[in-house]
DNA sequence: TCTTAATTTCCTGGTT
DNA sequence: TAACCAGGAAATTAAG
């Protein structure tokens, strides 16, 4: 979608929003609307409850503390996921904490879900609700979304982590140099001790069959013998064993050698996962671009220190480096429920984000990347976080 | 149904 | 020699 420039445009007063806000709320909620709050998918847990009037929100000093509101139970979802209720009651927070003029601002800006929210680049912000308040709403945004993809990428590394055996969760680690230095050690001994002979064959058509990713928890990997002459550990620390899972040729029954084919493999229909993610809207969020979850894993170096996966090398010029680039490839599939990535194949697409510019070339260094111009949110200021 | 974006996979050749 | 880089080509998937 595309907000044009200059939709600001006189309105009665700051009340006459307050008094929408509470009006649609009471319809909404007293008659059964057909946008309640939208729970997360992943978050199903989530109840319905009555929003409290617009003015209740003047009370709110911080909503990151309020913690007893049913503002807290929305505001800690993904923004994408927002309806446009809760886009307005966001947006009113910041109206009404501010004192901002309500009469410079026009109400259909504010009608827009969390989906359209997040899609908005920081000048449409500013064009929307001026420099005060866009301001404002930009850096709510970009926290929310933040912390939100913390959570997401904090549940991976620790399925990541759990998916062999009871290593603590990064949840309930206590951050130290002894757990700094022991974690990866310890994975490798896990791959060593690993059941390869519960390796099941790949189909036919020279892919893992379904059943070979349907953990629940995020996707199983599916090993190869690190020993095995196939093996090509192509991680950047020599002390370190990933399970490799990238086959290019596959045996056929007569033990010839098969090409594997191009392309993604497909998804089986009848496979009820698939079914599953089929029914979702169709206006669903794209999931986290690879770029976005590399930089995530970058901003939140209390995720990273754990796993030690990527550094900054220049955080204010968005030189980056990967330090576990098969572990960070292998999250990635996890992520996209594809067990077979590489980092071969992880680098091909990072490859692609230097015509666009969203990645810069730096020539001549190994596994490292810059962020380009068409990057966000990597950016100190951007994230409020302060990088190493 | 078609188009398009964003990968994913395979490949060849070059560099460190 | 292994690991990585570069980029073409083709395939797949999901979203619009």
């Amino acid at each position: 979608m595309s907000f044009s420039p200059g939709c600001r445009e006189p309105m009665s007063s700051a009340s006459e929003l307050c008094r929408i806000l509470t009006n649609a709320n009471m319809t909404m909620y007293q008659t059964g609307s057909s946008e309640p709050l939208q729970p997360h998918p992943l978050q199903p847990s989530l109840t319905t409850v009555s929003l409290p009037a617009t003015g209740d929100l003047l009370q709110l000093s911080d909503l990151s503390t309020c913690s007893s509101s049913i503002l807290a139970q929305w505001y800690d979802q993904n923004p994408q996921y927002w309806s446009k209720q809760n886009v307005l009651e966001w947006i009113s927070f910041y109206v009404e904490g501010n004192k901002f003029d309500a009469s410079t601002l026009s109400l259909s800006c504010c009608f827009m879900d969390g989906s359209m929210l997040c899609q908005l680049t920081r000048d449409q912000l500013l064009n929307m609700f001026g420099m005060s308040l866009g301001v404002q709403l930009y850096q709510s945004l970009m926290e929310l979304k933040a912390k939100y993809d913390l959570n997401e990428t904090c549940k991976l590394l620790d399925n990541f982590l759990h998916e062999f055996l009871d290593f603590p969760l990064l949840s309930t680690v206590e951050v130290n140099e002894v757990v700094k230095e022991t974690s990866y050690n310890d994975f490798s001994h896990v791959f060593k001790n690993f059941n390869f002979d519960n390796m099941k064959p790949l189909s036919d058509h020279g892919y893992e069959s379904d059943s070979m990713h349907s953990s629940s928890s995020g996707g199983m990997l599916s090993f190869q013998n690190p020993s095995s002459p196939e093996s090509r550990s192509s991680e950047s620390d020599p002390e370190f064993s990933y399970p490799q899972i990238a086959k290019t040729h596959i045996k056929t029954e007569r033990g010839e050698m098969m090409k594997r084919g191009r392309g993604r493999p497909p998804k089986h229909s009848h496979d009820p996962r698939h079914y599953q993610a089929s029914k979702k809207s169709k206006h669903a969020p794209r999931g986290t671009h690879l770029w976005e979850f590399i930089r995530d894993i970058l901003i939140h170096p209390e995720l990273n220190q754990n796993q030690g996966l990527m550094k900054w090398e220049d955080r204010s010029e968005g030189i980056f480096k990967f330090l576990k680039s098969e572990a960070v490839a292998q999250l990635w599939g996890q992520k996209k429920k594809n067990s077979s990535m590489t980092y071969e194949k992880l680098s091909r697409a990072m490859r692609y984000y230097y015509k666009r510019e969203i990645l810069d070339r730096v020539d001549g260094r190994r596994l490292v990347y810059k962020f380009g111009k068409n990057s966000t949110g990597w950016k100190v200021e951007e994230t409020g976080l302060h990088g190493m």
